[in-house]
RNA sequence: GCCCGAGUGGCGGAAUAGGUAGACGCAAGGGACUUAAAAUCCCUCGGUCGUAAGGCUGUGCCGGUUCGAGUCCGGCCUCGGGCACCA
């Protein structure tokens, strides 16, 4: 063993270890349980950041844990290859999007084996090889024949400018962020996955999925967003039935007016005869598509001329266009009730539009219209001039209104989803080519089976405007396979998060080229551990759920939901904002790897911060990290030289000793179960604190013992954390003849935990006043005595009478005076 | 705007089922060793009053429940994440 402790050696020792022994690679093995532990993959944007770190190290320990603890581990890596940064690297260094990615993914891979993370290389994936996305088109030629998959317009950002369409990220502030021209609005036609009409069975499940974190669950829930109401139909002169979706039918006789989205047929309709109404969707035009930019402008509307026919009542009400209605919701339409919503409250103030209200609280005996002078009242209550509904609750009017209109023929009742459509076309080059082909006589065509993949052609000089893709006659310029006459392709390519919505699966079956996957996804599946960033917890988590129900349906896996248990790290912060490279704010892991080694990094990191939290940067706390691996290569020294002997009896100072080191072993595997690493690492660090101070005491054989079994526990729990210092001291103290990834978990000595006294603490009146021992054995009874005796406790006490006393056993006493 | 979180010493954090607030570490201050420095080791370390023993106070703010609240409930404030074309 060396005098001191040198990472770079000790490290590169053990990944040519774990290399040469093929320690990481797996095959479904039926006599250990399973474990599939799987962190998301990177999108290789060029070198690791700390968040990739923090993920992947969580994931490591994780599953390095699991092995020692006998399961058979998978843990996969791989590459979310596509995507935008690709194509703005390109534009700005004249790199092809393919060299630029598959060279900072050999860059990036390096970086992962430095940092010794135990995966089976032999599985690795990247997206944007046609080996991989052939699958994915292959699927989608599936659903497209089920009607799973349907063309339909939607809208997207445009600069007229640079002649391209932008991604929101790629908008600020309204303006195009290359050339600063204003972003329009245009529809075009795309892509769509039904995942509506698997709205009902996403929502559900959510309830089987206990191993995901509460909020995960509940931001899904919302997401989703499932809503009963009812659709009620309202006559407007000239235009027809206009419909309306509403959770408050309860409120229909305060209706004062109706909205429109801005594109919707009505609104297109008006604004034939009104030059204000075309004005004003000219205006809309320039709205962004994000929704927080929808939701955050002023409300603002154009009285379209129309009037619609009140259903119960006959009254005209007014049909307005507004900006705050969103086509893509309902029915693009509302009922609008200022005395009982706030938006509508607003926007009727604005356009002077009467405000009637229709229900008042329970026991409101005031006048009415005082109720809602200055704001909205959005509770319940009891109706008030709503004719023959009036004095009923607004629980009963729902039903009551609701079924007047479905007997008149003018409403009915409707479950409603926020959830929208999945729009997957992307009118971008670095992407899966979507497998369709358009015949000016056949129409749309998707590609069949035989011709798949249609590879990406990676061969391409990225110009500033539109998709390369098309000005490739080689790629465009294809044969119908109905009726083999002259075709386009398709050039736009999927969303990215298609790739990342089935990549779980196919790391079982990477070496298939016969099928998308194959039988040994029921070994593996579900996932057991996934780990990934909070960012993630509803889009790409909604859709891999979606992915797997779209697997199970066409027969590929046999599990409803793909991952068991989720992990949501927090993100890792610098200056308190997310450190990012969009912000530029990172700090490069690869110079502390450089500095102190890959346990180091790994062992500041899970110390830092308990994994769900937000992680606050700070370097100098990292020099603190590789000082606690100093002192435990100079602990495990002393150790290395005592004599080694088996069993024997304990000294007696040395039991108190022992109860101290199996209770910190205790709290460090029951911290391991529930993931708070940070607190294992404390726990660990308190052990080298106990075992340093007995390594100064004299020689003695139970000092020897006692030594050998504290560092044995201390390196089995460091060994997932930190496992190339691990390994190396394992091997030197030679505590056996495997390698410490397979050593067998410890476990504590229920014997040494035994304590005959406890220090309890006495309280007065909840204020912390004395200690006392008391004998294990002692019953609640005993223990009050006890207190009730205490000299200290009696000074407090002062002869007032005693009202009760509560016992807390092992813990506390708390003596309540009167 | 809507949905979801988080706020504890100078700093990161601990407190497992409502029971001793501040474990473990960082920074800082003092000391030992050293010709010196680095490294290492030892001590102190929420605020406040007190020579001390000890007292009071303290977990973003206001209120509530309880013998007892960092933890539960109601109302705020601030910060962070997401909002469908960043991944």
């Amino acid at each position: 063993m060396d005098e001191h402790y040198l990472a770079a050696e000790v490290e590169r020792d053990a990944q040519a270890f774990w290399e040469r022994t093929l320690s990481f690679q797996v095959t479904e093995d039926p006599h250990r349980p399973k474990f599939y532990c799987l962190s998301m993959f990177p999108y290789p944007s060029g070198r690791l950041h700390m968040g990739h770190v923090r993920n992947y190290t969580l994931g490591d320990v994780i599953s390095r844990w699991r092995r020692m603890t006998g399961m058979n581990v998978l843990q996969p890596m791989g590459w979310d290859a596509f995507g935008l940064p690709a194509e703005n690297a390109a534009i700005q260094n004249g790199v092809p999007p393919a060299r630029w990615t598959y060279d900072n993914i050999d860059y990036m891979r390096e970086q992962l084996k430095r940092l010794g993370f135990a995966y089976d290389w032999s599985r690795e994936i990247a997206t944007c090889r046609p080996e991989y996305y052939r699958w994915e088109q292959w699927l989608f030629t599936r659903l497209y024949h089920k009607g799973l998959a349907y063309r339909a317009t939607a809208p997207v950002n445009w600069c007229p400018h640079d002649q391209t369409v932008l991604a929101n990220e790629q908008v600020v502030d309204g303006r195009c962020w290359r050339c600063d021209t204003p972003v329009e609005r245009r529809e075009i036609s795309q892509w769509f996955l039904r995942i509506t009409d698997y709205a009902e069975e996403l929502l559900v499940d959510l309830a089987r999925l206990p191993g995901w974190p509460e909020r995960v669950v509940t931001m899904q829930r919302n997401w989703i967003g499932r809503s009963e109401g009812v659709e009620i139909r309202f006559a407007v002169a000239h235009y027809g039935a206009l419909s309306v979706f509403t959770t408050r039918p309860d409120t229909l006789m305060g209706v004062t007016y109706l909205a429109v989205a801005a594109e919707h047929p009505l609104a297109v309709a008006a604004s034939a005869t009104r030059p204000d109404v075309m004005r004003f969707r000219d205006e809309c035009r320039l709205n962004q598509t994000a929704e927080a930019v929808m939701e955050t402008m002023e409300k603002r509307g154009v009285d379209t001329g129309m009037r619609a026919t009140h259903p119960l009542t006959g009254a005209d009400v007014p049909v307005y266009a507004a900006n705050f209605v969103l086509m893509s919701y309902g029915e693009g339409a509302v009922m609008a009730v200022p005395a009982h919503d706030e938006r509508d409250f607003a926007f009727a103030v604005r356009y002077e539009l009467p405000i009637v209200p229709v229900i008042v609280p329970m026991d409101y005996s005031g006048d009415p219209c005082a109720l809602v002078i200055a704001q909205a009242y959005t509770g319940e209550g009891r109706l008030v001039g709503s004719g023959p509904f009036t004095g009923i609750s607004s629980a009963q009017a729902r039903t009551d209104i609701t079924d007047a209109l479905e007997r008149e023929g003018l409403g009915t009742r409707r479950v409603h989803f926020r959830l929208r459509d999945w729009g997957i076309s992307r009118q971008r080059y670095w992407g899966a080519p979507i497998p369709m082909i358009h015949c000016p006589q056949c129409g749309v065509v998707p590609v069949p089976d035989e011709d798949l993949p249609v590879v990406l052609p990676e061969d391409i000089v990225m110009t500033q405007s539109g998709s390369p893709l098309k000005a490739r006659p080689d790629f465009l310029n294809t044969t119908c396979p109905k009726c083999a006459g002259p075709a386009e392709r398709e050039t736009d390519t999927f969303d990215t998060f298609m790739e990342s919505s089935w990549y779980y699966a196919r790391y079982c079956a990477k070496d298939n080229d016969q099928a998308m996957l194959d039988e040994r996804v029921r070994h593996w599946l579900p996932v057991d551990q996934y780990i990934g960033g909070i960012e993630h917890a509803i889009l790409h988590l909604l859709y891999a759920r979606f992915f797997n129900k779209l697997l199970r349906d066409e027969g590929l896996v046999v599990t409803d939901e793909p991952f068991a248990r989720l992990l949501t790290q927090g993100m890792v912060l610098k200056d308190g904002t997310k450190m990012s490279k969009s912000k530029g704010n990172t700090v490069d892991p690869q110079a502390l790897i450089n500095q102190y080694g890959a346990d180091t990094a790994r062992l500041f990191i899970m110390f830092a911060a308990p994994p769900e939290q937000s992680l606050e940067w700070n370097d100098e706390a990292v020099a603190g990290a590789h000082r606690f691996l100093k002192r435990l290569w100079a602990l495990a020294r002393v150790i290395v030289a005592l004599p080694v002997s088996e069993a024997g009896s304990w000294a007696e100072p040395h039991k108190a000793l022992r109860t101290q080191i199996h209770g910190l072993l205790d709290q460090a595997l029951r911290d391991y179960e529930r993931y708070h690493f940070n607190t294992v690492v404390a726990s660990c660090m308190s052990l080298v604190n106990i075992l340093q101070k007995l390594a100064d005491e004299p020689a003695s054989a139970s000092r020897a013992r006692l030594l050998r079994e504290g560092v044995s526990f201390v390196l089995r729990l460091l060994a997932p954390i930190v496992p190339h210092i691990c390994h190396k001291l394992w091997a030197a103290l030679d505590f056996g003849d495997t390698a410490i990834i397979d050593a067998p978990w410890p476990v504590v000595d229920q014997a040494a935990l035994c304590q005959d006294t406890v220090r309890m603490v006495v309280q007065v009146n909840g204020k912390r006043r004395a200690e006392i021992a008391v004998a294990v054995a002692c019953d609640a009874a005993e223990i009050e005595a006890h207190a009730l005796r205490d000299e200290a406790v009696l000074k407090y006490i002062e002869g007032k009478p005693v009202s009760k006393v509560f016992v807390v056993p092992g813990r506390l006493i708390n003596i309540v005076l009167r």
